[in-house]
DNA sequence: ATGCATGAGTA
DNA sequence: ACTCATGCATA
């Protein structure tokens, strides 16, 4: 009876053969002061045809992460190291950094300096791509034929954007990290990439792209966002940092290398449509969240059946949730700059049992 | 920018 | 069944 408030999956079968060019890609627009109007800005999926290109990228990169080992509360958490396995995915074009085995790094950084303050108003979110079968971006905006974004000419209205370091601007940040870098550092780049994002024009969007033609990872405006935000685990920050290091070069010298054009086919794939969870039933979740995070199966059943949830949605939930609570920006904290030594995330598998 | 969802890998 | 990386769809 609980499964009467959801809809079934739905079928979109809205193949819109758009044959716009993809001139239409208007995304090396200069400036888009107009920050409405654009939430779709490439909705052409230019599948012009089909190609049956099925490769997949895995990347199961697993990096020591020094997050919270410093305070000698947490044990340690996923911490695990699978040398040399990144760029095996399908040939890729380039083949970046060396699969050194085991770098700890000293990681003399605290798990507190994750203040940002992010969550500016921007909102040049390029929105997103509404169609499952995102296909052959002929090129992209970068040093395509299409549209080299000119550089904008206000020199520096993002006051807020600026270095904020905490200490002192001293640490030389041009280094091809290839060790692990620290919390500061991350939150600095981040911080910087935005900002350099943003004068050369470019969308989280775009960059997701861009990194998927140049280095064969695509990525979605989300996990651009999230990145910058960083709102995101200190390994997978880590990871996509050199990625997005190579990018600004590139982007920046946008050196006259004819970008290569591979694309790939996306696979049709049928996606349940989000649930929207009224604000008082989260309030629920919520509460129980602060009992227990790991509530055990029945529980979630019981719990779901209450609020006349599906089980599985509830349960989704609790892994979000979870996640969420384990990223740097605390949930429901305002990313000031405090520091924060505990993480009271409770690792633990005992499954509060309350029925 | 973020909420809900998927899936690979793992325990 | 969980974690973790990631993203579609939405606010």
């Amino acid at each position: 009876m609980a499964t009467a408030a959801s809809n079934p999956y739905s079928i979109i079968s809205s193949s819109s053969m758009v044959h716009a060019d993809a001139s239409v890609m208007q995304q090396g627009s200069p400036f888009r002061n107009h920050q409405k109007l654009l939430q779709s800005d490439y909705i052409q999926g230019v599948q012009s045809n089909g190609h049956p290109l099925g490769h997949q990228w895995v990347s199961s990169l697993a990096e020591s992460s020094p997050w919270s080992t410093s305070l000698a509360s947490s044990p340690l958490e996923q911490q695990d190291v699978k040398p040399g396995r990144e760029d095996l995915q399908l040939g890729a074009i380039i083949h970046h950094r060396s699969p050194h085995v085991a770098h700890h790094s000293p990681h003399a950084n605290h798990p507190g300096a994750w203040g940002t303050p992010v969550s500016h108003g921007t909102t040049l979110g390029g929105g997103g791509q509404n169609l499952y079968s995102q296909t052959g971006f002929a090129v992209n905006g970068m040093h395509g034929a299409l549209t080299p974004p000119p550089p904008p000419g206000p020199p520096g209205p993002q006051g807020v954007l600026d270095h904020g370091d905490v200490t002192a601007a001293h640490h030389c940040h041009d280094h091809s990290d290839e060790e692990t870098p620290t919390s500061d550092e991350l939150e600095q780049f981040a911080k910087q990439f935005k900002q350099r994002r943003i004068k050369l024009g470019f969308t989280q969007a775009d960059v997701g792209l861009a990194l998927g033609t140049l280095y064969g990872n695509v990525f979605s405006q989300t996990t651009i966002c999230r990145f910058e935000a960083l709102q995101l685990s200190f390994k997978n920050m880590c990871k996509l940092k050199p990625l997005l290091n190579k990018w600004l070069e590139e982007a920046d010298s946008s050196t006259g290398s004819p970008s290569s054009i591979d694309k790939i086919a996306a696979q049709g794939r049928k996606r349940k449509k989000r649930t929207s969870i009224e604000v008082s039933v989260k309030g629920v979740l919520e509460t129980h969240f602060l009992k227990c995070p790991k509530p055990a199966a029945q529980e979630i059943s019981s719990l779901a059946d209450s609020l006349q949830l599906e089980k599985e949605v509830v349960r989704v939930w609790f892994c979000n949730r979870r996640q969420k609570e384990k990223r740097m920006t605390p949930p429901g904290e305002p990313q000031g700059h405090e520091v924060y030594s505990s993480h009271g995330v409770n690792t633990d598998n005992s499954s509060c049992h309350d029925l």
